[in-house]
DNA sequence: TAATTTTCTGACTGAACGGTCAACATCAGG
DNA sequence: CCTGATGTTGACCGTTCAGTCAGAAAATTA
């Protein structure tokens, strides 16, 4: 993403336990003020106030509002391409897949906001993260289509464009993340709440899935 | 959503040629915009430029930039219902469930900006359509949902919980609209932009779909 | 504990924003 | 072609925002 710590920034020698705290408390309330109102509609303030400090505190340690905007997306960007790269192309479809999946759901559940804040910005054509999404995402997805295309001429899956497979799966698990409003306001509780709705939703997800692409 | 025309409002008696084409050029800008940078993040003055007129002449027609979002949404929202209105519980699921999956792509593909206008507002909590969704959203989910019942109670459609069938078959679709930025960075091409990635999509989603859910 | 570095804050600045207003321009109907 | 209604604009106002700064408070080091 960048230099990561594009805070106190100079050169800094080493990083103290009051520095460390505070850009922890920091990078929490930045996702969970960006998360709700993307880049250009949160404020330095929000932030600040979320994080419990002034905002000449704040932006002490993160001098542009930027700085800490891209700090967040880096800190998150691990935990959002760790489960994909997991994926084995020695196991076996069910089973790799399965796992997947079962991460990408449970992630939707606990982490809601981590997958909010990358839906805006891609959303909103990815202004701060394109370089990412050219480069390191597309590496990923092009090594694990590779995966999957291997399964599929093994028989062990169903023909479907592989880059599409992940895409489908990323659209129907994170969807119960991005769109958890819109669920909580149809079926009165979204994933994240209920235990029920989140075996439902990852009935309806394996399900249709896997029936979809496993050999019959 | 409310009484549409926030616009000039007062009582006025009759819309005239020039503030029936004046209020839809700014529509038209106001969801490039605001399906770009979500509410907070959209200004006045951008939607005007883009509208090819003065910020206060815009101000003329639409008082508030709030009443500008809120008459956005109110126009998409009715081609963003219609489609799953027109499922018909009597047809066959097959037919039915391919049509409606085939007019959300097409959607997808012609109308991206619609469809980022929303997922931008609901990923942000829904602070205008929060009613809407529990409303109109709801009553028409379980309206069809009851369909989808029929079709599985007849041996027609594997079991899934209908509700989730029907926010699968939304993230498979409109993935590929909402996410249109992260398509490209890794396959090089979206669906609005290439007949072939279109087809692409369209097979992987149908695929999955109705191998997921016809009985084998 | 004295000196030095790090952390923190109130008060501020210039720019951007949403919205207003008085005055000017254009239009449609008689 | 005159008149009232509709449409348009530059200049402006109060507020909010990102970011600065001089110096006070706290922590670290010697």
């Amino acid at each position: 993403m960048q230099a990561e710590n594009t805070a106190r920034a100079s050169q800094s020698k080493k990083r103290t336990r009051i520095q460390i705290e505070n850009e922890e408390r920091i990078l929490d309330a930045a996702l969970d003020v960006f998360s709700s109102y993307g880049f250009r509609g949160a404020t330095v303030d929000q932030i600040a106030e979320a994080a419990g400090m002034s905002k000449p505190n704040l932006l002490y340690y993160f001098r542009r509002k930027q700085d800490i905007y891209i700090a967040v997306l880096s800190r998150t960007l691990e935990n959002w391409l760790t489960p994909l790269g997991d994926l084995d192309p020695d196991g076996e479809p069910e089973a790799e897949i399965g796992r997947y999946v079962g991460q990408k759901l449970a992630m939707s559940r606990d982490k809601p906001m981590e997958s909010r804040l990358f839906a805006i910005e891609v959303i909103q054509g990815a202004p701060m993260m394109m370089d990412l999404l050219r480069t390191d995402l597309r590496a990923i997805v092009e090594d694990k289509a590779g995966a999957l295309a291997a399964w599929i001429a093994a028989g062990k899956l169903a023909k479907v464009e592989p880059a599409h497979l992940i895409f489908m799966i990323w659209a129907m698990t994170q969807h119960y993340a991005d769109f958890d409003t819109q669920i909580q306001s149809v079926i009165g509780s979204g994933i994240s709440g209920s235990p029920d709705t989140f075996a439902d939703a990852e009935q309806a997800v394996t399900q249709i899935l896997f029936r979809g692409i496993l050999p019959r």
